[in-house]
DNA sequence: CGGGACTTTGAGCTTTCTCAACGATGGTGG
DNA sequence: CCACCATCGTTGAGAAAGCTCAAAGTCCCG
């Protein structure tokens, strides 16, 4: 596969964003006059490859892997605002600079498109800017959730419905156990990860999960791979409240 | 005032609203293309006008008030996500429903926009379309950096960066004292409401307010006006960590 | 098979919340 | 115009959730 070059045609059609995101929003032969002007990345797991404050130069549509995205305090503390999956966008600045940090959870392969270069297909291709409204609006939207779950949810329900989120979000496969449905997920990110995007510890998240699961609502063997079982959709519903059910059990 | 009706050319101009937000982005003549499609609505104080998982039947711009965002747990507990001044445009939405509420602070005026109508006005005016991708942008933007604050702050922080951001969004007065440069600030909201948008009790907003009061940061004789001290500009620049400067006072 | 990083668990502590009382403020009706 | 009442804000004391520090367990990966 190239790098650092445009994506051929072949490479867009193969490419797990194809369908979601930005491209999904232009025919094949308009991908192309997108592709031209965007270069392919890749980015190994752990690094980072936005940095916040640095000049606003690119845009970038993630073709494989997971990334974080976080902003960090003089001291330390860091808060991640949100994990990306492929077919998803990134680089949105409201100023010359960015105002979050990108680093790869896992290897990321990702098309960079240049800042400037973009803005003349957005012109070109109305869908194109049409298409990027949607998107941020949809992350504005599930920002103001992300300030519900920091502001008043507790520890065990932030940790709840991360795990609820991210099953959607990541496309959990979901099979028939012999008595019940379970939906299997992966998690891509460390506990400490979870921990800056829930706003805890890592003490308090590793504490959450293992009370979920003594409670018979998830389960796991290995930190990377939780299954939720029917318990934990039930309690999930709107009409139950999850720490009542648990002071219960 | 006509109420109920779209607004004359003289309201436009004399809309304290006419030169941000969203009718910034158009010349006078096509202002009056998008005035018709307005209508001119009065909101009392403590009164909601936009109710989560209600239809998204409209898109508002605000031009006299204070309005706050918020989402709502079914036991009642309650996260603002945002207090918007005038001039300022609210009713994003992904799907077919708000999926946040928004209720007036004070009395309220504001321009209602049907949104098929409003959609309209999108194609025929492109830069519309893009001064609405820069508002939610940078509202998105804004949303990352409140979760840092609600994530990872403490008490005392919170409510000094709220003090400090709200100075800026709402344009405070700053004065010449005879031994400091002082910034007054006006809230329109209440201690419960900065408590549901800094994710705390009433409670401790008190007490972190008078906790920055004896160390001499801030000042105030009235719940709703606040003054900004030299100290508080100094404590509060990045090159300085809040807590430990208080700890040591 | 060994070492480093990650995860889990435990014990004690800190911050913030809860509950309660008191004080201030603003609006209303006598 | 004043007194009263309701609401809002402040302060205090005790409780609780989550954090810190510490140690033991697990999982990769070389």
């Amino acid at each position: 596969m190239s790098l650092g070059q445009s994506p051929t045609p072949t490479e867009c059609g193969a490419c797990d964003a194809r369908h979601i995101g930005l491209c999904d929003a232009l025919s094949n032969e308009n991908l192309e006059s997108l592709a031209h002007v965007a270069q392919r990345i890749f980015v190994p797991a752990g690094k980072a490859f936005i940095e916040e404050d640095s000049k606003a130069s690119h845009f970038y549509n993630l073709s494989r892997g997971n990334v974080s995205i976080f902003k960090s305090l003089a001291d330390g503390r860091r808060q991640i605002t949100g994990f990306i999956g492929a077919g998803h966008f990134l680089g949105h600045a409201d100023s010359g600079n960015y105002r979050f940090s990108a680093e790869a959870i896992t290897d990321v392969r990702l098309c960079r498109f240049d800042r400037a270069a973009l803005a003349n297909e957005f012109i070109k291709f109305p869908d194109l800017k049409s298409r990027l409204l949607e998107i941020v609006t949809h992350e504005m939207l599930s920002a103001q959730e992300q300030m519900l779950l920091l502001g008043r949810k507790t520890a065990l329900e932030r940790v709840a419905s991360f795990l609820s989120s991210w099953a959607k979000q990541s496309g959990a496969c979901q099979t028939q156990n012999s008595d019940q449905t379970i939906l299997l997920i992966e998690l891509p990110m460390s506990r400490g990860d979870i921990a800056d995007y829930l706003g805890l510890t890592t003490e308090t998240v590793s504490r959450s999960l293992s009370q979920l699961k003594r409670n018979g609502l998830i389960d796991f063997h290995n930190a990377r791979n939780v299954t939720l079982l029917d318990a934990f959709r039930a309690s999930n519903s709107p009409h139950i409240d999850l720490a009542q059910q648990l002071a219960r059990a």
